[in-house]
RNA sequence: GCGAGAGUGGCCUAAUGGUAUGGCAUCAGCUUCCCAAGCUGAGGGUUGCGGGUUCGAGCCCCGUCUCUCGCUCCA
């Protein structure tokens, strides 16, 4: 593979694509911005997105939920108090254990198994100490206090820190459209099977974050929940797997670069009957681009159960009531736009022995769809008017800074698909040349028909 | 949180304790009618921050901040 995460990490600072968070502050680990460029893609990848799952998808509709919800829906989800794990560190090896790991493995071995879940954290030390339980590295019996490591990001709601006030940063957005599954079933008179999808931001205290903006702590997600009747769940589940899938490869990722992966038995969360992993071939390795889960109707029934409201659905047609199946395909903005990065990096040697960068995006998804290039400076009159108009459609650049041949590389690089070139001809007889990014190939062109010609590739 | 390593213009890089190099990039001018050409010039650094040793610190010492890598975790 010719991309390597430094180079993309540096082609993507220096073009002005992603730049590390509160640099001039010595920065904030794992934290990110988004340049001019990069906030263009990635509001490309969300609109494609959107467009493929809600504007042209019969069965989906849209949802913007707030990132600060009722502590309880935490509750009910089971992200409160379920996911902190109580973890202590061997003062003598420094190694780290899961506090009722060391538990659960002493009692095996002693034959004395006991459901731990209702433990506190104090019962937990109180019986390591007593048992002087050895750490299973170097033997001894000497731990830290546990210390909870909670992965929801914890704030104020109102102005004084006082407990009763806490309130939590959304780990995923789809509990927003869980709780919400009623008011949308009604207000769009929409029938099982259908979906609820949104995109939005979440935030997770990771523990370990890393490989750029692959995990990061601030994230956004592309997510649909898609409801259906049980027992039709596993040909849903297929059915948003192919519709995943050739998304991906409509948008651009090569196949080759991508593994569908099922969990095996071991590996599902609590609350799934089946889950698949989009692996994606990243520099680093193959990791997690898309999870698409059947959660089957748990969530639903832990917010009937906290709430004390019916979360059930009624059949108009047949009269069966009943709690609808959810199959959730889940996406991180990021992550994607990552993998896209990594997917379209190319590195060319040309003719003359130079190389050139060549970022192949599709133009759907590229922050430019055009440049508009003058060979000689005295056209800028020209060229500008070009601009304003092809403004009007796409989001264009604007280059007359040094040879032509430098100019195109300066494109390629940020994966710009079509150039424009003014030349003499052109103030003549209003024609200019349009080169195409991948092909370098160059057709000349009526400017009066330059906006329907790109139009044709920009859209998906 | 622990362990290890690292901080010199936007990026890369040089500097036995002695005036902070050089390249790339950027900008301006000349040249140039289609794929990183050339010429001339310009801007940009009190070496992460604070203290100490010294006649003198980018370099040595202490502290601090930040980042990177590994470990534990990842609904």
């Amino acid at each position: 593979m010719k991309a390597s995460m430094d180079k993309i990490v540096n082609l993507c600072k220096s073009r002005g694509f992603i730049f590390p968070g509160s640099e001039i502050y010595g920065g904030l680990a794992n934290s990110w911005d988004y340049g001019p460029l990069g906030v263009q893609m990635k509001n490309n990848i969300k609109a494609a997105w959107w467009k493929k799952f809600v504007q042209q998808n019969p069965y989906n509709v849209g949802l913007d939920c707030a990132i600060l919800m009722n502590p309880t829906v935490w509750q009910a989800s089971g992200h409160l108090g379920g996911f902190s794990d109580p973890l202590m560190d061997c003062k003598s090896c420094k190694s780290r254990h899961r506090a009722d790991d060391l538990i659960e493995a002493y009692m095996k071995k002693h034959g004395c198994e006991e459901n731990l879940s209702a433990w506190s954290n104090e019962d937990f030390e109180k019986y390591i100490s007593e048992h002087k339980i050895p750490c299973p590295i170097c033997g001894k019996s000497d731990f830290t206090p546990i210390r909870k490591f909670n992965l929801m990001f914890k704030t104020f709601q109102g102005v004084t820190e006082d407990s009763s006030s806490t309130v939590y940063l959304r780990p995923e957005t789809a509990q927003g459209i869980f709780v919400n599954f009623k008011n949308v079933q009604r207000s769009t008179r929409k029938r099982v099977p259908f979906g609820i999808a949104q995109i939005g931001k979440s935030f997770r205290n990771e523990i370990t974050p890393g490989n750029f903006i692959f995990r990061v702590r601030e994230f956004e997600q592309m997510e649909l929940e898609f409801f259906c009747k049980p027992g039709t769940d596993l040909e849903w589940f297929a059915y948003w797997k192919d519709f995943c899938k050739n998304w991906l490869l409509e948008i651009g990722i090569k196949e080759e670069n991508l593994k569908l992966r099922d969990h095996d038995k071991e590996e599902l969360c609590f609350y799934s009957k089946a889950t698949t992993d989009f692996e994606f071939k990243f520099p680093f390795g193959w990791g997690e681009l898309w999870g698409i889960a059947d959660r089957t109707d748990y969530d639903l029934s832990q917010h009937a159960k906290f709430s004390g409201k019916d979360m059930s659905y009624l059949d108009p047609i047949t009269n069966e009531k009943y709690i609808p199946y959810v199959i959730e395909p889940s996406l991180g903005v990021e992550r994607l736009m990552l993998a896209y990065l990594c997917n379209a990096y190319d590195e060319q040697t040309l003719e003359n022995g130079e190389t050139r960068v060549v970022m192949h995006f599709h133009p759907a998804i590229s922050p430019y769809k055009v440049a508009i290039l003058p060979l000689q400076k005295n056209m800028g009159d020209k060229a500008r008017e070009i601009y304003q108009n092809l403004s009007q459609h796409f989001m264009c650049d604007y280059d007359e800074a040094g040879s032509i041949g430098k100019r195109y590389r300066r494109q390629d690089e940020i994966g710009t698909p079509f150039c424009v070139t003014i030349d003499f001809d052109t103030l003549e007889d209003d024609t200019v040349t349009v080169r195409e990014r991948d092909s370098m190939q160059q057709i000349r062109i009526k400017t009066s028909e330059l906006a329907a010609y790109i139009s044709k590739f920009v859209n998906i």
